[in-house]
RNA sequence: GGCGCAUUCGUCUAGUGGCCCAGGACAUCGCCCUCUCAAGGCGAAGAUCGCGGGUUCGAAUCCCGCAUGCGCCGCCA
């Protein structure tokens, strides 16, 4: 038996979108599982379309989440060019034989002629498909309206049959061809048309497996037929329920954040998008649902590929970010998280990596994506922070009250320091009961002092962190706010 | 209009004739924990299994019809 072959056709015409991210992963995930072949090939054969620059993102998104392929653009192999845009004289070649063979004749109707065709009988709702106008040209006459420079692409001659297979995903499927029209597979200016390429490309490069997404089905057919046409043999098709909008269509460009890129940009990790996209139309059949790559490649197989189309819904990506954010260690969390806190704006670099560390590890079950850390890394990187007078002030108290107990708490921590929460907490309460305050109305003036903030992590901790000097410092700030003064030394 | 595919909580889904007056997860709400926010624990609410017929002792599961959605029907991919 032949080593499976399994590739991923991406257009470059556009960022590398979420259910082409996710059809790639799968047909991954089934080439590794299967020790098979994986093969990139790009379908830019959408001249006006196509735009190399595209290439390099699609291929970044992908070594992001983690697809590696083994014969591609740039990593070569034995079935190359991996570029259709640079097969056409293969697929002229195979055009040639289906010529030979009488499968296809020259077709003159022109694109405005055809679309007006179409348009009528849309109007009329009748099916549109192609009158068979030029079907039966004469050989002669074929030549003389070439030779007296008319243009004319290539059409398919379909006959009438059924058309049927077995889908990998939706099982038996079949269509009935006398349906159909004669389809064009090479145009006028000699470049193949899609489906025609992809029928030469994968037979060509012996690919054994063709898992893409639903979309797709009605091509299989019409692929299916020229494949007999041309006396060889089919891949297996396999066909993925397409991922749709909130408003069911197909989810496209229009629907804000479907681009990996964008989710690498909005700080998501990358196990967490795999793992979220992964889900999406599969399922390993019990109630587990956090997964590695290599559980992937172990667990993973097309007959728990379910049928119907799920809707895009990011609400659960967020879960699954939190949830690999917090099963981190602490450093590797820093390394991901620096970039973004950077780009915030803040300077990390002069007060040390540990003390970033030490705040990463304090925020890291508080955050949902690593752009978060630059919002809520940020008190720790000010030089001083601006209390909302509003939480500043003891509830139900006065601001005067407030700055004398602050007051108390910057001779404290003075005296004590800040460093053994332990010791801070027990002092810290001490002077609550001793003003006959709850413990939670010193803390909260005492947290908002000295972070800006009502939210964050807990207080000792976070003082211990900030260490002795930055807490007394804005300690006096608040004193001094409270009281009016505009602005003191610390 | 034709053909194809699909239809279970808001969302992702489990379910292949009795274990299901339908299970899990996210989101939501409540309680607990607690110095705030999270995280965590516990719990609640949420699906007449698209609708109508049939088959069967018994159907979310099988059959038929209908509806709805999506896809394709291009010298786009």
């Amino acid at each position: 038996m032949t080593k499976p072959r399994y590739r991923m056709a991406p257009s470059p015409t556009g960022a590398l979108h979420i259910g082409n991210a996710r059809t790639a992963l799968y047909n991954y995930l089934l080439a590794r599982k299967t020790g098979g072949t994986y093969v990139l090939r790009i379908e830019d054969t959408a001249r006006d379309r196509s735009r190399p620059e595209f290439e390099q993102t699609i291929f970044e998104g992908f070594r992001w989440l983690g697809i590696e392929w083994d014969e591609g653009p740039g990593i070569g192999g034995d079935y190359g060019p991996y570029r259709q845009s640079e097969r056409v004289d293969l697929h002229r070649e195979w055009l040639g034989k289906l010529i030979d063979r009488g499968w296809v004749y020259r077709c003159f109707c022109t694109p405005e002629e055809l679309a007006d065709a179409r348009k009528r009988a849309q109007a009329e709702k009748r099916p549109p498909k192609y009158s068979g106008k030029c079907r039966s040209l004469s050989e002669a006459e074929t030549q003389q309206r070439l030779d007296a420079g008319e243009t004319a692409a290539y059409r398919f001659r379909v006959e009438p049959r059924t058309v049927e297979y077995r889908d990998l995903v939706l099982g038996d499927l079949r269509e009935d061809a006398g349906l159909w029209g004669d389809f064009v597979i090479c145009r006028s200016n000699w470049l193949p048309v899609y489906n025609f390429a992809v029928v030469i490309d994968d037979h060509t490069m012996e690919i054994t497996h063709a898992v893409r997404g639903a979309d797709h089905i009605s091509n299989t057919f019409r692929q299916i037929v020229m494949y007999d046409a041309l006396e060889i043999p089919p891949p297996r098709f396999g066909h993925l329920p397409l991922i749709l909008n909130r408003k069911k269509q197909k989810l496209s460009k229009r629907d804000g954040a479907v681009s990996v890129e964008e989710y690498m940009a909005q700080g998501y990790l990358p196990e967490a998008v795999r793992n979220f996209i992964v889900l999406l139309g599969w399922n390993p059949g019990d109630e587990r649902e956090m997964f590695s790559l290599e559980e992937l490649v172990d667990e993973y197989s097309l007959d728990r590929v379910s049928s119907a189309n799920p809707i895009y819904d990011i609400g659960k990506l967020d879960w699954f970010n939190g949830v690999y954010m917090r099963g981190m260690t602490v450093g590797e969390l820093a390394g991901r998280a620096r970039p973004f806190v950077k780009a915030a704006g803040l300077d990390i670099d002069s007060s040390g990596n540990g003390y970033f560390e030490q705040a990463v590890a304090l925020e890291q079950e508080r955050v949902k994506k690593l752009t978060d850390f630059g919002d809520v890394l940020a008190f720790f990187f000010q030089e001083q922070v601006d209390p909302d007078m509003k939480f500043l002030v003891r509830k139900r108290g006065t601001a005067e009250e407030t700055a004398s107990a602050l007051q108390k708490v910057v001779g404290l921590v003075r005296e004590h320091g800040v460093d053994d929460v332990g010791v801070s907490e027990s002092y810290l309460r001490g002077l609550a009961s001793e003003l006959g305050w709850k413990a939670g109305e010193l803390f909260m003036p005492i947290r908002v002092a000295s972070t800006g903030s009502r939210a964050t992590p807990p207080l000792f901790e976070t003082m211990q962190v900030l260490g002795k000097e930055r807490v007394i410092s804005r300690l006096n700030r608040a004193v001094a706010l409270l009281r009016g003064v505009p602005s003191v030394a610390s």
